[in-house]
DNA sequence: CGTGTTTGACCCGCGC
DNA sequence: GCGCGGGTCAAACACG
């Protein structure tokens, strides 16, 4: 019985325990249930194998001494949560005394300014200091060798109290960011909405300085889904025009090209190819975000593709390099070619991320990968959701990160993007500094997975998309490993909660609660009957979520 | 007849 | 400057 109990839990159930035990060694709400399946398993087998003499007598006696051995491990955990409260106390204090110090120094540093400078540049001098009292760790460079300073004496990166505190500074300076946009910024990001293509003609005639060609990259985000498809296309759920087909260089299939149809003039394209390596997989090639309202067949793949664009984006354009003392190891070329649009000029261009919801062993390994490219501002990225293999979660997630240029926080926000630019700083984060060569544990591992995903809504959004999408397809084909995938999905979900719940700051625990309920204000999601997330909140309201995170 | 597809021509960027 | 290759256009065609 014991080994069938061993046995018992499946690798879903391994994912999502290892998540759930992601503070320290494993946290006190594991260990207790654990050692309440422990004597029940001690009771069961005494209660399998009855004599019969004594049984009652030994019955009691067993339970006697489970009743007092459990009473003195709950203790013990008593004691232990104590600690950690006040542990937890004194992390909160010395954290609020350095964001109190901080504002001080924000304080000086403006009044200084303001009397200096001249009237032109007031916006950066009042909005550096509120992003440098909330970064918690990561500022601009001016503010870096302070902050460093002031964090570094409160604790150590690995605990996780202050990891927690650390996601929510971002949150609240990604919220604070928001509204420091420029109208003009904002005129742009409309602009970009609703613009017609071509834009490489749009390109030709605008692009004169730096910020206006970072636009023109903004609005010619790709994002790549690798998926097994027989038919033709993939059903996304838009309405798609073919105007027209080519075939590529180094594959013998033609790829295709289509324009949104839903809405006259809106921008979307897709180029739809089928992988010379493997006939099954196709790869369907978004571009550019739809300017009108969406069926609700199509949100999902919409909120990925916009999730996901604005993800990459996000972290190219904010993220500095050596962070974290992470860099980007590059991955051999054998198993990453598949992923790249072979010797495309616009890829080569245009940042691109690819979503693998294919099964294929060969990338079933990478989760979030970073390619090298010729192009260094925006290497291809790579967010895998191969659904085929059961050990999803322990996979090595990416082995470094590419050394981004360093662009100020406050100049970049991505023209289309209704979502924040905090991903991928956030995940950057969140990845245990050095951890990532080769042995890291599964522990920092599910404990990095959980950090990104609890702390970042687009991450988030593009993972519920990508789910959901197989979660679909395995409706459709009623697979097992979609089954799996979908099974998977809600583990994640429910270890997250459940982790958040019991050891992190309220920050990512009412994340997922506002996450969990508001899907059910969405309606009509694809979603709804088969995951507990929001797509459509999750990757267009990230104010709602940061106003729950401050609940 | 309207809508969507096919396909050759054209444009443009990039590398040599 | 030239050639190559990706991306797009638009006339011709197919289909319901």
């Amino acid at each position: 019985m014991e080994v069938l109990l061993m046995k018992m839990p499946t690798t879903d159930a391994d994912i999502a325990q290892a998540i759930a035990c992601h503070q320290e060694d494993c946290s006190p709400e594991a260990k207790k249930t654990e050692n309440r399946r422990k004597l029940h398993e001690n009771a069961d087998l005494n209660s399998s194998s009855p004599s019969h003499e004594d049984l009652v007598d030994s019955k009691d006696e067993d339970e006697l001494e489970s009743a007092k051995a459990e009473m003195g491990e709950v203790m013990e955990e008593n004691e232990r949560l104590k600690k950690m409260l006040e542990k937890i106390q004194e992390n909160y204090k010395s954290l609020q005394l350095s964001f109190f110090e901080i504002l001080q120094q924000g304080a000086v540093k403006k009044s200084k300014c303001s009397s200096i400078s001249s009237d032109h540049n007031d916006e950066p001098v009042v909005v550096e200091p509120e992003l440098v009292s909330l970064s918690l760790g990561r500022t601009t460079p001016m503010e870096s060798v302070k902050d460093e300073k002031t964090t570094s004496s409160i604790k150590s990166k690995d605990d996780p109290e202050i990891k927690a505190s650390l996601t929510l500074g971002l949150d609240s300076k990604f919220q604070l960011s928001s509204p420091q946009k420029s109208s003009e910024d904002q005129v742009k990001e409309d602009d970009g909405a609703a613009e017609t293509w071509p834009p490489n003609k749009i390109q030709k005639t605008t692009s004169r300085n730096g910020d206006e060609d970072q636009q023109n990259h903004v609005k010619r985000a790709r994002v790549s889904v690798r998926a097994r498809c027989d038919a033709p296309t993939m059903n996304d759920g838009c309405q798609w025009r073919k105007y027209g087909q080519k075939i590529s260089k180094g594959n013998p299939c033609p790829r295709a090209y289509y324009r949104c149809t839903v809405a006259s003039g809106c921008p979307v394209r897709k180029q739809v190819q089928r992988c010379a390596e493997d006939m099954s997989i196709l790869i369907t090639t978004y571009e550019g975000n739809h300017n009108h309202p969406l069926p609700v067949s199509a949100t999902a793949m919409a909120s990925t593709t916009s999730a996901a664009a604005s993800m990459m984006l996000s972290g190219s354009s904010t993220s500095q390099p050596g962070l974290n003392g992470l860099n980007f190891s590059h991955h051999d070329n054998s198993t990453t070619r598949q992923f790249y649009l072979p010797n495309s000029t616009s890829s080569s261009l245009s940042p691109t991320i690819t979503l693998d919801l294919t099964s294929s062993p060969s990338s079933s390994s990478n989760y979030f990968n970073s390619f090298p490219t010729s192009f260094p501002r925006f290497p291809p990225t790579s967010l895998n959701f191969s659904s085929s293999e059961s050990n999803i979660l322990p996979a090595v997630w990416g082995n470094g990160y590419p050394g981004y240029g360093a662009v100020p926080y406050y100049q970049t926000q991505p023209g289309n993007s209704i979502l924040g630019n905090e991903s991928q700083n956030q995940i950057y984060q969140s990845l245990p500094g050095n951890n990532q060569q080769g042995g890291a544990s599964q522990q920092s591992l599910t404990e990095t997975l959980t950090k990104v995903i609890t702390s970042d809504p687009s991450f988030r959004s593009v993972i519920a998309a990508a789910i959901s999408s197989m979660v679909c397809n395995g409706a459709k084909s009623g697979d097992q490993t979609d089954q799996k995938a979908q099974h998977f999905g809600q583990k994640l979900m429910q270890a997250m909660v459940s982790q958040n719940e019991k050891g992190q700051s309220s920050c990512s625990s009412s994340y997922f609660n506002g996450l969990a309920s508001s899907s059910s204000q969405t309606g009509g999601s694809l979603l709804q009957s088969s995951l507990p997330f929001s797509i459509l909140n999750s990757a267009f309201k990230p104010a709602s979520d940061d106003k729950e995170l401050k609940n």
